[in-house]
DNA sequence: GTATTTGTTCAAATTTTATTGAACTAACTA
DNA sequence: TAGTTAGTTCAATAAAATTTGAACAAATAC
């Protein structure tokens, strides 16, 4: 017979239904799957840290799902291991970041920064081929417009910075 | 036998092509598709305004995409008509707004704004029934979880203007 | 009036993305 | 040692988003 533990209650109560529509909507605009809100959100409703398992459980959703949603969400830096009810206690159990800063720092660092960054290279090489441009009057304009998305990416990693200090206070 | 206009060139050419590619990649980023990238990356990289046709014979998609295309740019007010060479031109000519300003306002608009909107509302009927939670210590943390969402968005809706602001210059 | 051109709409087909579930590894247990 | 539990990986499947293309409407031409 299987002991329930705090975070192991089976169903979904209506609160918790709607957090999870929020954030299953709220993911959707960042361009994460509705797997990973549903396991953010569910985290983020519960007092007790939850395991793999048990959001397996409660959401109904594949080993696979949680473990691979689970990793999307370390990366990002919104949910923290613990070593859970700490005596002996092998399974691992998380726990939501709930400071926006963390949050949004994750997200910055890892959808963002990389696409910029590359974004940064593909438009310098772009600026390489408009020189090499032979009609005059194409490549000055090849030029003007290399140069106006170069200043583009500049600007957004201009702006980023301010976005995490107005955001972690 | 058909006349070929100016932005009537058949052919995608190399610098086309990496542009279309930063374009498609970077709409991607916004959770735009990828006709609405090649869209928009061709009108930024041709010198004169295209029409629907020339959009779809250059880069053979459908007219329904093009067409569908056309219209969330220019609700995104990413694209411009233009009345085309003018005389007795019956079909309608895009080119790109390149402003960064104008792109991020309408995005912001568009995409961002609502969000926030339905957001904000989703999670005031949240509060409503985390007061009717009967537990006072369960009440007490979905209060305060509530709460925090609530302050996430107030967050990001004070930080939209910044943004909007730092990218107008 | 009919024919032609320009563009829209939307159901169906396609393509892409997310999720599942079974096979697997690793670590602990008895 | 074999057995159990926790978690990962990834090919197959399911679900969702995008694109197509044919039917349609509206405007102009003849």
């Amino acid at each position: 017979m299987q002991e329930l533990s705090q975070g192991t209650r089976q169903e979904i109560d209506s609160i918790e239904r709607e957090v999870l529509a929020v954030f299953v909507d709220g993911v959707r605009v960042l361009g994460l799957p509705p797997s990973i809100g549903e396991i953010y959100g569910l985290l983020f409703i519960s007092q007790a840290p939850l395991s793999l398992d048990d959001l397996v459980k409660r959401l109904k959703i594949s080993k696979g799902s949680a473990s691979q949603g689970l990793r999307t969400l370390k990366s990002l830096g919104a949910v923290r291991e613990t070593n859970g009810n700490g005596n002996g206690e092998r399974r691992t159990y998380y726990e939501p970041a709930v400071e926006l800063k963390r949050l949004v720092g994750g997200f910055i660092r890892e959808q963002i920064r990389p696409h910029l960054d590359s974004g940064r290279h593909k438009i310098k090489r772009l600026g390489d081929l408009a020189n090499g441009e032979s009609d005059p009057e194409r490549r000055q304009f090849l030029l003007e417009r290399t140069d106006r998305l170069d200043h583009w990416i500049r600007n957004g990693g201009r702006v980023l910075p301010i976005i995490q200090r107005i955001l972690g206070q």
